[in-house]
DNA sequence: AATAATAACCTGTCATACAGGTTTTGAGGA
DNA sequence: TCCTCAAAACCTGTATGACAGGTTATTATT
């Protein structure tokens, strides 16, 4: 057994690696729920006996992630579930070409395929509601492609959330990033009305099947709108 | 001209957001790859007209998130795809209890359904014997529940990195944390050696499928798995 | 007792300093 | 000319002190 949790010092993690896990070590230890306050800065330095350069440091990333929240002259609080670490982690493999955007979409299909299955069994009248409203607004907005985006956008995170698995709304969430960057190359392909249109009844067969409570059939219209989106991107040529 | 100083436009955000996404934005803008250096912090410094605290802080930021690799004396580089960052997140839902492991298992069982079909598909012979490798160090080494567990981590693991997707190997070792905090629980309450066999004859069945090439019976395999494994957490009260 | 002023605390940012680690440079020797 | 190796230059890791500005607790005044 090499194991070193010594007194003196660590050289190999680094300070702000250790500080980071006492804080993550504290949430836990002391069951703290979102909205909890942390330790101040002042009070971790004096606990780790190290400057407050690192306990920021530490603070800090713990924020980039955001597993905590940090403002001006209030503590630290315990985060709500947020995807913005997700997401930088997922642009980041796309912008140095670690990840394709077929990949994603990939994946995307798999748990779309999933998250509107659940939907279809699990869904509020409310969401079920909210899901047909962003249906019904990108066919009402369909002359402004921004627009439509973030009603499409909206769409599947709302189809994620009526899942009830808030993992499931995360990644989903986690990927719109991606969607913003590469839906409006789909968008162009589509270069008739008729075949725009056709893509938003796409989306309004999927919140009927919701509506109506068949997982089966949402399951099969979230298939034929994944596939006819891949499709346009090949033809737009995206890797 | 030069850099906007901004002069009246964004103070909510603070320093330290904006030097993080001109960092993201020069790797973009640069086009870097894994490995590439990044600018110096004196350099990035001066670039933003900040001090080499709020570089630092934002330094940091992206090294806890994996996105950069750090290390002293050199100057950061670019990082490999990697999980920690989901890592965290999902730990975090879990301690804070804002997820459940349940709710983790069905996302990974969605996944993995669909990784094991693509690795059948897709798999190098030397992945399928990763895979059968796997499992046959779980049978070998049936005594020591540790043992297998990292076994069977590396048998799913295995099989994502088969799918040649690397957004699935992303998410499922992401979920690897979760699992190896649960696998005991379920481990115990297959209480019989015979329960314990059969479940490990489910990863041989698995992996002969993936040898196989044949998706459909990987696939059900992989379904038949999972449901065991959540049957066995929600006899041992998992919530 | 209610309210307003004040003190105490906290985070955000800056400047400086120095201890190591890493790369570059350059001088001297083969 | 080319190699070796040590000094120099550069870089990150950490510590300290300072101050501005925001937030909460305390206290004084009415």
């Amino acid at each position: 057994m090499h194991e070193q949790t010594d007194p003196p010092d660590e050289p190999s993690p680094g300070l702000v690696s250790t500080a980071i896990q006492a804080i993550t070590q504290h949430i836990r230890s002391e069951g703290l729920a979102p909205g909890d306050p942390l330790p101040s800065e002042a009070a971790m330095t004096r606990q780790l006996n190290v400057s407050r350069t690192v306990v920021r440091e530490a603070f800090r990333s713990l924020s980039a992630m955001r597993l905590i929240d940090m403002s001006a002259g209030r503590r630290a609080t315990v985060a709500k579930l947020d995807t913005g670490a997700m997401s930088m982690v997922i642009e980041h493999g796309i912008t140095t070409q670690q990840i394709s955007v077929q990949q994603v979409y990939d994946v995307r299909r798999t748990i779309e395929m999933r998250t509107v299955a659940l939907a279809a069994l699990r869904r509020t009248n409310a969401e079920a509601a909210a899901i047909a409203q962003s249906a019904r607004l990108m066919r009402e907005s369909c002359k402004n492609p921004e627009t439509v985006m973030e009603h499409d956008i909206a769409f599947h995170e709302a189809i994620a959330a009526a899942s009830h698995n808030p993992v499931f709304s995360l990644i989903v969430t986690a990927f719109s990033g991606v969607t913003r960057r590469t839906w409006v190359i789909g968008w162009r392909t589509r270069s008739s009305d008729e075949d725009q249109l056709k893509m938003i009844k796409g989306h309004e067969d999927i919140a009927d099947a919701i509506l109506k409570g068949d997982p089966r059939l949402a399951a099969e219209h979230m298939a034929e709108h994944f596939d006819k989106s891949v499709k346009a991107l090949i033809d737009a040529g995206i890797a």
